[in-house]
RNA sequence: GGGCGAGUAGCUCAGUUGGUUAGAGCGCCUGCCUUACAAGCAGGAGGUCGCAGGUUCGAUUCCUGUCUUGCCCA
């Protein structure tokens, strides 16, 4: 029988998972007896487009999912999307720019029709890609966090936190994107190093007694300055405070304040007060009651408030302010300084700290479980080592701003009457004021935070409130997979909203996955060009390759930093499977089939072994895939299928295959075979279409159960009464043999074609036996005389090589020429052995060593000392006698 | 300034009750188109485990300091 030289994974990727879909295998039942598992995806941005991050983060998922399901599981794999609020308004404000519209031309309901247009017709992109990396996701139950059914889970929990007191209106400062037009919470903000300038500048004391020196590096602020203010400490200020000074440009007295918030040491110890623009300040000017005076209008220009300044942009402003200081000789100095500005993590443009009505969530007291459910271990973290992020988080939780100055979301169900002023936050849109039945109501402009929503996914997506037969079945969820960067936006706040609204945690684990960064370690970014896209890869060397070299990368730490060639190393690997199962197949005739197990009497010591090795790995693999660990398993099936099978097995057998012995030749057709398709099993969770594709295959010979897909099999599990330690040992000594002949000949330069004599000079009769039970394979393995010539008592011969195993000197037989050579190499070798000798008899000779180490510790050293004096004395010997 | 990480082969990464000669992939060198695979086979070179102390019979591993570096926060 004969497959393809090569494996063509593009072809194998569209079959196989149209053939999953078809037959309906990702489906979850909720009426399902079998025990449940349940993972909610964390919904990519339905603008989003598969970055390597997600490919990562979904191998996994899939690698969970598929391998629960062959554990017995049933398996619900949640997928959906979220809707992005800023980021999808984006995408389609710029289509309107391009027509030359805004949204304001269009008006609110338009412009969300036409995002939903453009949602429905390109939003969800994503979701493809993500079937195109192999996830098997319940795409039945797909779902969109401003569905009907998302939709009303937010109505009901804003409702509900309202009603419990948990939200609230107020006047505050939040960080404002001038160019969204829209609050960001504080995580939304990201801080960058940029060079900016420390101007420093002179406010003249109010009653003309001279002048107090500031320094800050946004002198345009100074327009809503409401104070200076001092170290209560500060000598050199302590007779100023609670006088008053006049702010420059404006004209405005204002006092001088003692607060121990000021850094004395830094700048000149003056701090000039803006509570309307900065966040300390703020918190300073609430406790010294000062005016909050707002400067800026929501386009970040200039407002009335700036005086002779209104209208100019921030920056315009900010020249004009250093310029008129200057000409009034208030200005000292400009120093250079780097400092942090905040940043909209969406545009990148400078957010303003801006006074603004907003709706907040009050944390503290919803974050009171949550920080217990992590504490007592009902929420587990993996690495444990991200608790501490989760904890420095919520213990010092700030309240959460959920009001978005835009338009595409979840609008605030809020309706404030024109007549009372009073509030009614209803479940269905009301007609009139609950209060005073006015009809003169408006409800409020904005929409939620797309956190709000997402906070609720892993119970939204189930659909709550209805107690759902999904909920009941797969809630809590048990185990979400994501990176670290959002544990503060979105794990924390999952966990909060699940135990508020439902009293139950959301999910049982939450495995943090590292980040992808480039080789050297920098993240991926466009502007850097050197983001890997998955889709590329996936193209270029298949998309088992992709995940393999992922699964493999994702060690427990922070970083995976990818090479693309690694990627190529282990698309090498698949080929090497397909190649194997090819080898196989080519012995097979057209028609025959296997379904009988091997008769057992036919089997040989190889057989054994193979299926001995393939105990290890599969409770090697189990285990990876239990704590998560899933470099360990990738690395345990490799090692097995390439090293072992491929390289020792495979080869061991290749007699049998190709002999004429029909009987032996099946029962290792057989053996070979079940081995085989062990290991797709072992495999199918990480590389799912090559393996599916081969057991497709085997499933023909009759060499697998009759399940419809691989992904229905068992995984298989150790059966320890198959591992035979003796005959493991026995084989690693016949290794080091074939290690031992190898190296000479390749040392020597003796060509793989030509055959060498090769004879042993053993150290025990049960020597004897081992080299003439295994002298067959041994003439196979590294091209020696069919004759075996074994003995105690064996000549020396001059024009050999000697290499030592368990004291029985192998002697490979050379020409003459390659005398020097071999001086050559038995020079290394002693001089190696020696010191190794070295350094062990100083660890023996050390007293303490003989004394404190454990007894077992001391013999072995003794036994490896004794082992090696011996062998390097033969060495020398023989040594001796080539140099004369 | 505070917190959490990382530093192991030329590159990218593994490495736990502390105990042979520290591993893998890629790259490199030598020889092979050996009837599964040149995306392959066989052999080889390459590391004082960032640095300095300490604990220990013994440290890549535990502790302290230090340098470099990444991320988060102020």
């Amino acid at each position: 029988m004969e497959i393809d030289k090569r494996y063509d994974p593009s072809a194998s990727r569209e079959t196989w998972y149209n053939f999953w879909l078809e037959h309906n295998l990702f489906h979850a039942d909720a009426q399902s007896g079998k025990p449940a598992f349940s993972i909610v995806i964390p919904p990519p941005n339905v603008t989003g487009k598969l970055h390597i991050g997600h490919a990562l983060n979904n191998t996994l998922q899939d690698i969970l999912s598929r391998w629960k399901r062959m554990e017995g599981y049933e398996v619900l794999w949640m997928p959906g999307t979220d809707h992005a609020g800023i980021a999808t308004q984006n995408v389609v404000e710029k289509q309107l720019a391009k027509e030359g519209l805004t949204r304001h031309d269009l008006g609110r309901e338009k412009t969300i029709e036409r995002i939903w247009e453009w949602k429905e017709e390109y939003g969800n992109a994503i979701l493809r890609q993500l079937r195109y990396l192999g996830s098997s996701c319940d795409w039945d139950r797909t779902r969109f966090t401003m569905d009907e059914g998302c939709s009303r889970a937010v109505r009901l929990v804003f409702k509900k936190l309202y009603d419990d007191g948990f939200l609230y209106r107020g006047h505050y400062l939040i960080n404002w994107c001038p160019r969204c037009h829209t609050t960001l919470s504080d995580d939304e903000v990201e801080h960058v190093d940029k060079n900016g300038a420390f101007y420093h500048v002179k406010y003249p004391l109010a009653d003309g007694s001279g002048h107090l020196s500031i320094a800050t590096t946004r002198p345009e602020t100074m327009l809503g300055d409401a104070a200076v203010a001092v170290h209560p400490e500060d000598e050199r200020y302590a007779a100023l405070v609670g006088r008053e000074v006049i702010l420059p440009l404006m004209n405005r007295r204002i006092p001088i304040v003692a607060d121990s918030y000021v850094d004395r040491e830094f700048g000149t110890g003056a701090l000039k007060i803006t509570p309307g623009h900065d966040i300390n300040d703020f918190e300073l000017g609430k406790r010294h009651g000062l005016p909050e005076i707002n400067i800026l209008n929501d386009d970040a220009t200039i407002n009335e408030n700036g005086g002779a300044y209104a209208g100019l942009d921030r920056y315009e402003a900010r020249k004009r302010v250093v310029a008129d200081l200057k000409e009034q000789g208030l200005l000292i100095k400009i120093d250079e300084m780097q400092h942090r500005v905040g940043t909209c993590y969406r545009c990148d443009t400078v957010v303003e700290p801006y006074l603004s009505d907003q709706w907040f969530v009050k944390m503290a007291p919803l974050m009171e479980d949550p920080i217990q459910a992590v504490r007592d271990g009902r929420v587990r973290f993996v690495p444990k080592s991200w608790e501490n992020t989760y904890f420095s988080w919520v213990e010092n939780v700030r309240d959460w701003p959920v009001s978005r100055q835009i338009w595409w979301g979840h609008r605030i169900p809020v309706w404030y009457c024109r007549d009372c002023g009073k509030m009614t936050v209803p479940l269905e849109d009301p007609t009139q004021c609950e209060h005073c039945g006015s009809a003169n109501i408006r409800q409020d402009e904005d929409v939620l935070d797309t956190w709000f929503s997402s906070a609720l996914w892993p119970f939204s997506t189930m659909g709550w409130p209805e107690e759902t037969p999904e909920l009941k079945k797969f809630y809590p969820t048990s185990v979400l997979v994501t990176a670290h960067d959002i544990i503060y936006f979105w794990v924390a706040r999952m966990i909060m909203m699940g135990l508020y609204v439902r009293k139950e945690i959301p999910f049982h684990d939450v495995y943090i996955t590292a980040l992808v960064r480039d080789e050297q370690g920098r993240k991926m970014s466009k502007s850097l060009g050197n983001a890997i896209d998955p889709i590329d890869v996936i193209d270029q060397y298949g998309v088992d390759s992709v995940r393999f070299t992922l699964a493999i990368m994702a060690a427990q730490g922070r970083n995976i930093n990818l090479a693309e060639g690694r990627i190529e190393g282990y698309r090498n690997f698949t080929n090497k499977i397909w190649n194997a199962t090819r080898l196989i197949l080519a012995t097979v005739d057209e028609g025959e089939t296997f379904s009988e197990p091997a008769e057992p009497a036919r089997l040989e010591w190889a057989d054994r072994w193979i299926v001995s090795r393939l105990q290890h790995a599969i409770a090697a693999a189990k285990r990876g895939m239990e704590e998560y660990q899933f470099n360990e398993t990738s690395e345990a099936l490799y090692q097995f299928v390439w090293h072992e099978f491929c390289d020792w097995y495979l080869e061991l057998i290749k007699p049998r295959l190709y002999g004429d012995d029909p009987g032996a030749k099946r029962a290792v057709q057989q053996n070979a075979l079940t081995t085989l398709e062990t290991a797709l099993r072992l495999l199918h969770p990480v590389i799912p279409f090559i393996t599916e594709e081969l057991w497709q295959i085997l499933k023909k010979l009759g060499v697998t159960c009759d399940a419809v897909s691989i992904m229905q099999t068992e995984y298989p599990k150790t059966d320890e009464s198959l591992i035979d330690d003796a005959l493991e040992a026995e084989v690693k000594t016949f290794q080091d043999v074939i290690y031992t002949i190898r190296n000479i000949r390749g040392e020597l330069g003796i060509a793989p074609n030509i055959e060498t004599t090769v004879e042993f000079k053993t150290a025990s009769a049960g020597q004897d036996d081992f080299i003439r039970a295994y002298y067959a394979p041994m003439t196979a393995l590294c091209r020696i005389n069919a004759e075996p010539r074994v003995g105690m008592e064996l000549e020396p011969h001059a024009a050999s090589s000697i290499g030592l195993v368990e004291g029985c000197e192998i002697r490979v037989h050379w020409p003459a020429e390659v005398e020097e050579k071999e001086i050559e190499r038995l020079k290394k070798q002693v001089e190696q052995l020696r010191g190794q000798i070295e350094r062990r008899e100083k660890k023996l000779s050390n007293e303490s060593f003989t004394a404190k180490a454990p007894a077992e510790v001391v013999e072995q050293e003794r036994a490896r000392f004794e082992q090696e004096k011996s062998e390097c004395a033969t060495l020398e010997e023989r040594l001796s006698v080539l140099a004369k």
